[in-house]
DNA sequence: GCCAACGTTGGC
DNA sequence: GCCAACGTTGGC
């Protein structure tokens, strides 16, 4: 099994709007990056577990825990006109960009602050893609040992 | 294929 | 709102 650590924006779909939803599961649709597109598409498999991290707000940090539901399909948004990830390069014939489903699994009670990861940034997170300097991809992977020790955080 | 211009991300 | 970092675009 593999982790990874998906970034939304809470003002656009933090966890409480994944927790609002009647099986807190949904599309994580608009990635519009080759890299993160590649990792929805290929190496995310059902079961997998990911981080779900506000980013672009008051409090970044990791909010809870997200369950990869479904192997990465083709993202529908793209092929919306009046969609805003709407994408005309992107047909049903050769789908550009892809999705997988995610499940809500836990809102932890604080959320793991960005601040508070990055006290580990010499040690135990000295490799985590998040706290690269200039990272930007909004779905990374994390290591097993990542994984587990950022949970001791909670 | 190079690279300047431009758009986006995201912490602060 | 600022701006550094990065990805994409498009002229050449």
């Amino acid at each position: 099994m593999n982790h990874w650590l998906l970034k939304s924006e809470p003002e656009t779909f933090g966890i409480d709007a994944l927790a609002a939803l009647p099986k807190k599961t949904t599309a994580w649709d608009g990635v519009r990056n080759y890299q993160a597109r590649n990792m929805l598409r290929d190496a995310m498999k059902k079961g997998d577990l990911a981080f779900f991290y506000h980013s672009n707000c008051k409090l970044p940090g990791i909010a809870g825990i997200v369950r990869i539901v479904s192997e990465g399909y083709p993202d529908e948004t793209a092929f919306d006109a009046r969609h805003a990830h709407y994408d005309p390069a992107s047909t049903r014939e050769h789908p550009r960009w892809f999705v997988v489903d995610v499940k809500l699994v836990v809102k932890f009670k604080r959320v793991i602050t960005l601040d508070r990861l990055r006290e580990h940034s010499s040690t135990e997170l000295a490799g985590l893609a998040l706290l690269r300097r200039g990272n930007r991809l909004s779905v990374t992977p994390v290591s097993k040992k990542e994984w587990d020790f950022i949970l001791t955080l909670e």
